[in-house]
RNA sequence: GCGCCCGUAGCUCAGUUGGAUAGAGUGUCGCCCUCCGAAGGCGAAGGUCGUACGUUCGAAUCGUAUCGGGCGCGCCA
């Protein structure tokens, strides 16, 4: 309907640049909105006021010129000049009653397209929590919201490639290694004082605990041994940081490099299993899990810094290898292999970068917890100095979520371990209501995660509001059942000319809404828009539902609602099924 | 100190990329079940869009300044 119009209104233009009304070079970008509000009609257009001032006319004089060589079309029943210069067009409600059919014959696929997305392979890249311990509540926004955002370019026609980068490298797995260990040794019977800034969550000590029973005393060493030499912790007024990597390097040192790495993986596997089956659970999948640690062993980490280096961007200074960030936007230089010769976590990502440009991806979106948006810049510039385009490369950033419950604040504290998990909120508020709130709010915005809402059964819950207009219209065809009335789908088709309450307009034109804001929803990642979608269209049918009987005498009339309300059952499940969350058909 | 994000109804948030009288939900108050599910509906009240300049036909939206809040500024990941 909206590229209708615009046919209409480029050939109007087109009809006055050779009467000579119009400047013939002039390119006008032809914006059809919706009207928000129903005086102003259905759809309208600020052309006449865009163009005022290029044509030296002013706005209302030059809108009737528009509407004077506007072509006729049944569809537009009236065209008028409102406010300074806007044209408005009023369309004939039985002309959008098409929707229903087509509703009806696409079912599931309603709403879906693929003009905008056309076949593009886009990488979406999500949640990527180190395997150090168990998802949190600040991870479950993330892979909520990556988890839509890719349903969303998939309804668009993207072919999109979800992953999950494993950080399953570095000096913090080196840390929980250490962890284990030390909670084996503990399971072992050794004494020790646990590292202030090991992991001392629980289940490392159940890591440990399995680790015992498989490999029983094998790996043990004396504690005394162990501590030899090491460098006092912070409680004992020593620095925490070298306290740990010194245990970190005996560690090393005692059980050799096949042991070491079995100690390394019993954390790694355990804690990476964990992590797949709770996302799992949260009904977010991927096509692939990409290991860091894969970078290295293939060579290319080494490659990419290669390339860097012919490019002539990478440079010695004071015994490290730094990339030149700066000369691409960044407001520092970056250190890629450090002075004792180790890469840094960012020599990995840039190779991580090249081979999602090597892969061949159209586009490459990073969703990333808003305290790294530090980091876009020197990611850019990696990706611009190995020779890709920097736009390819989308960071959408998430800001943490606070819980409440009611009003209170729910404290969470990472350090003593006694972190709120994703699982336990999940436990706490199922995954229906997680993943509704997760994406209710713009996701670069802080938002309050309320627990109690979430898990009220009444009104003041959005999800049961959405999800309860879904199971308002089965209830309706399980009354028709029961009341024995027959229904007759076709001849509701060829009667929706009795649709004529305004309820019944409203809903109809909310329905032929519904493909472009999941269009909208897709192109600027913004999940929220179909939320608020949803909720005005459940709204809609309430509001229907209180001053209108559906299950009416006159069968001509009662197919004709029945078909509309399938449709907005139909389209309610779209939406929710592109979020993830159920459309049960009774509560 | 520098950089990024954010200040909209009592509270939680939208605002279609510069458009018409700034909208929802919740809370408060008043109504609506002999009727397909009241987990619902209808109505009322509630605003200097942080503040001040500026840009133009027109600003919550763009620019500058300022106040307030968050985050980031490692040879950590």
């Amino acid at each position: 309907m909206k590229k209708r119009l615009e046919e209409l209104l480029l050939d109007a233009v087109a009809i006055l640049k050779s009467n000579g009304d119009l400047p013939t070079e002039l390119e006008p970008e032809c914006l059809i909105e919706r009207a928000r509000d129903a005086q102003h009609g259905d759809f309208a257009t600020n052309l006449a006021m865009t163009l005022a001032k290029p044509a030296r006319s002013n706005p209302r004089a030059l809108a009737e010129k528009i509407i004077a060589a506007l072509a006729a079309d049944p569809v537009v029943t009236k065209v008028e000049i409102a406010g300074p210069g806007f044209i408005n067009f009023f369309i004939d409600p039985q002309a959008q009653f098409g929707v229903i059919r087509d509703i009806h014959e696409a079912g599931h696929e309603f709403g879906k397209s693929r003009s905008s997305g056309a076949g593009q392979r886009v990488q979406v890249e999500f949640v990527s929590a180190n395997p150090t311990g168990p998802l949190h509540v600040g991870h479950g926004r993330g892979a909520a919201y990556g988890a839509v955002v890719a349903n969303l370019l998939a309804a668009i026609g993207c072919e999109v490639h979800r992953e999950y980068y494993v950080n399953d490298a570095g000096r913090q797995m080196d840390i929980l290694a250490a962890s284990v260990w030390l909670r084996y040794l503990e399971e072992c019977g050794e004494s020790l004082v646990f590292p202030s800034n090991g992991y001392r969550g629980e289940y490392v000590r159940a890591i440990a605990f399995d680790l015992h029973k498989a490999q029983g005393e094998r790996l043990r060493r004396p504690a005394a041994e162990v501590f030899a030499g090491i460098p006092d912790d912070e409680p004992q007024g020593g620095d925490k940081e070298l306290h740990i990597d010194a245990l970190v390097g005996r560690a090393k040192e005692l059980l050799g490099s096949t042991d070491y790495r079995e100690v390394f993986d019993a954390g790694l596997n355990d804690i990476l299993a964990d992590i797949r089956q709770d996302l799992e659970e949260f009904g977010v999948h991927y096509e692939e899990w990409f290991s860091e640690r894969g970078l290295t062993d293939s060579g290319a980490v080494q490659r990419s810094l290669d390339t860097l280096q012919t490019a002539g961007y990478l440079y010695q200074q004071d015994g490290a290898t730094w990339f030149a960030s700066t000369r691409l936007g960044d407001e520092k230089d970056r250190v890629v292999v450090r002075e004792n010769g180790q890469m840094t976590y960012f020599a990995s990502d840039i190779a991580y970068h090249m081979q999602k440009l090597e892969r061949g991806f159209d586009r490459i979106i990073n969703i990333w917890g808003a305290d790294h948006h530090g980091y876009i810049p020197r990611v850019k510039a990696a990706i611009e100095a190995l020779g890709g385009e920097r736009d390819k490369l989308d960071v959408l950033l998430v800001q943490f979520a606070v819980l409440y419950r009611g009003e209170e604040k729910v404290q969470m504290s990472t350090r003593s371990g006694e972190f709120v998990t994703l699982r336990q909120l999940r436990n706490e508020v199922g995954k229906d209501a997680a993943r509704f709130f997760y994406v209710m709010r713009k996701s670069d915005q802080h938002m309050d995660f309320d627990l109690k809402l979430a898990t009220s059964r009444t009104n003041e819950n959005p999800v049961y509001y959405v999800q309860y207009a879904h199971a308002r219209v089965c209830s309706v065809f399980r009354q028709l059942d029961e009341k024995g009335l027959p229904r007759n789908l076709p001849n509701g088709m060829t009667h929706l000319s009795r649709l004529t309450e305004p309820h019944e307009n409203a809903l109809v034109t909310t329905l032929t809404r519904y493909p472009e804001v999941v269009q909208q929803s897709a192109l600027q990642h913004a999940p929220h828009h179909l939320i608020h979608y949803l909720r005005d269209l459940a709204a809609e049918l309430h509001g229907y539902y209180n001053s209108h009987q559906f299950l009416v005498e006159d069968a001509d009339l009662r197919d004709a609602r029945l078909n509309l309300i399938a449709a907005v059952r139909q389209v309610i499940a779209n939406g929710l099924a592109l979020l993830d969350v159920s459309a049960p058909e009774s509560m």
